[in-house]
DNA sequence: ATCGACGTTGTACCCAAGTGCAATGTCAAG
DNA sequence: CTTGACATTGCACTTGGGTACAACGTCGAT
């Protein structure tokens, strides 16, 4: 049962709100697959699936356009899997370079924290001097 | 020498684009200390400095709302310390999920771009279901 | 006096991923 | 047959951090 399904139950049933659904149809990523007599759209089963890809993709970082270019390889079935490895070694490389900006990141804050923590007393606000030296931006 | 800078030279010194200076006048983050006759904009020597701030207060994942925070905390010298402790906390509480929320992102990457090696003959795109099924948003 | 480099203003546009609104149509229940 | 919940469309707006452009003014050197 509910092999087809109208807009507010495809995105209740996928934690969307209808604006997004219809976003989605707007830019390419998720065709409803056919309109009632009262031109609703009408989704089939599969839509699920793939509005949960979607979210699950975004989640890891993928951008609509990326997620486009994966659900595609899947659609054009075999080969492009190049195409879907490429794309998640490029995610990847991204992750790893944004971890190691975020580890520099938190050392600057910790270190700004604990100079704000130490000199409570005083005048604290060393500790702008402390993200500015810090940073990695402190020299022309 | 150079204590008065024309929007160009502080633009320079600060290796930031003219508009953006202009940009951040607009938004109140940085306010150019005099006009010439000839109505230009004149920043004092301090500009720089924060110019450099602001800068280096991005790099590490304040807003310029933020900023403009501690800017603001430290002209108005004295007691807002506690304002600032408050910022950096709750940057540094971003940090730390984000950094969580990534690891695992790089996990999910990673197994995904295993299969897809192991598989590369085959029909690779099981992929696909790696992703959705790791990334911890399979069922609704 | 004129040229080019630089300055001024205001306005509009860019990106991504939607959200909000208005005017209108459809559907099921009472 | 009307009411209310849902649907449709198109268009504008949002956030953040700027960028681009047009039309004009200024400054220093030639």
């Amino acid at each position: 049962m509910s092999r087809r399904l109208t807009i507010s139950q495809l995105a209740k049933a996928a934690a969307v709100p209808t604006t997004t659904l219809r976003y989605y149809e707007r830019i390419g990523l998720l065709q409803p697959e056919d309109r009632s007599q009262g031109n609703y759209r009408i989704y089939s089963a599969e839509s699920l699936g793939k509005v949960r890809f979607i979210r699950a993709a975004q989640a890891i970082g993928f951008t609509l356009d990326d997620v486009k270019a994966l659900l595609c390889a899947s659609d054009g079935n075999a080969a492009p899997c190049r195409e879907v490895q490429a794309l998640i070694e490029e995610r990847l490389t991204d992750v790893k370079q944004r971890l190691k900006d975020l580890r520099h990141v938190q050392r600057v804050l910790t270190s700004a924290l604990d100079e704000c923590r130490k000199t409570e007393l005083a005048d604290c606000c060393h500790v702008l001097e402390v993200l500015r030296s810090k940073s990695g931006y402190e020299d022309s």
